[in-house]
DNA sequence: GTCTATACATTGATAGAC
DNA sequence: GTCTATCAATGTATAGAC
């Protein structure tokens, strides 16, 4: 259904270098630091190589987004089934690579239509598979949601990407007091971290 | 103490006009997608025109970031000497146009350091007019805060943020319930909105 | 103070040899 | 599948006339 446009494409190989020096670029410096001869570089080929594998620029951007949502997505599964959900679904949000990623997507996005249909998809998915494991958690545990469930992902994720943006530009004004609050609320709802021997 | 480095150089006409120019296509479709080509074409004027008022074009990020900041510095002190600092707070947070330049400009400080160490320099100066502004409304009515009054300012912007952002590439799932939850909040800090009466 | 003309690097992309 | 050679377009910035 979603059969790519040139001929004989190949599935892996150059390509996921490819993939591998976009996606490495972009977190370091941006997408707007991004081009081709950047990337080819990077990936040990020559620019037209790029146009080889993917028809335009735009297409490979979205296939760095696909892999990474990819990966993002069955983390997240993973997290959620965790004995502690609550509190690994905080530490995964604070991934810095992430954040930063987030940052230039939804810059890109803003500016492509394509990209930012592909996001909100992704979004949704990973919102749901957040809401889906949280009310799993509740319900097993027999607790009464002191919030509504789709409310607390929301929180969760918000706060730790602030959290994690203001610390990858330096600042740190009221971090501790909001990683306090948000410790104590893991405490009553989860118990004390990782301490399976409370929760068995 | 930071004077300009070119010689003889106005402050009030033409360079409002860029500033305008650089500020819109900023917010219209991103940083990357700002040339010194485009700038001049929306501003009315000839290219070489920006390098007479401005020596590069970081110059004139840094321009447009200093002349929002500033705003955004005196609406906030607006903001908090407010009634309901609280409320009014989680109004101001909400403005698509802030959202969409933080983006940008968080974007940018990625990569360029003159403007990361400005937006550290206006976040910090925010963020402590925001908590002195709810430390002295929690004062003068005595009210014993139920979280870390510095840890306020974070989770109201960071959920605002994040609602701002998804609104703005077309996602909502979950925000009612968000909304609901920080209405509650400051139903029971500051009571029902715009009751001047219940106040007084 | 504003403009014309222009230098020069870099961009995304294509054609076609191997 | 990967390359060389090359395209037109666009980028920032400068020199110098008016």
């Amino acid at each position: 259904m979603k059969a790519k446009r040139k001929g004989p494409v190949d599935n892996s190989s150059t390509r996921e270098a490819l993939i591998d020096a976009t996606e490495q670029l972009i977190r370091e410096e941006g997408y707007a630091a991004v081009s081709t001869r950047r990337i080819a570089a990077k990936a040990g080929v020559k620019g037209p190589l790029i146009h080889y594998y993917f028809n335009t620029i735009d297409d490979l951007y979205l296939a760095v987004f696909r892999r990474i949502a990819d990966q993002g997505l069955r983390r997240l599964e993973v997290v959620m089934a965790s004995e502690q959900p609550l509190r690994a679904l905080w530490e995964h949000a604070k991934s810095r690579a992430i954040a930063e990623l987030t940052i230039e997507f939804i810059a890109l996005a803003h500016r492509r239509n394509t990209i930012r249909a592909e996001i909100v998809q992704y979004a949704i998915k990973a919102r749901n598979l957040q809401i889906a494991g949280i009310t799993r958690y509740f319900e097993s545990r027999g607790i009464d949601p002191p919030i509504p469930v789709a409310s607390v992902p929301a929180f969760m994720n918000s706060i730790s990407f602030m959290l994690t943006l203001d610390t990858s530009i330096g600042i740190s004004l009221g971090h501790a007091e909001t990683v306090a609050v948000m410790e104590s609320c893991l405490l009553s709802l989860e118990g004390p971290a990782g301490d399976p021997a409370l929760r068995q």
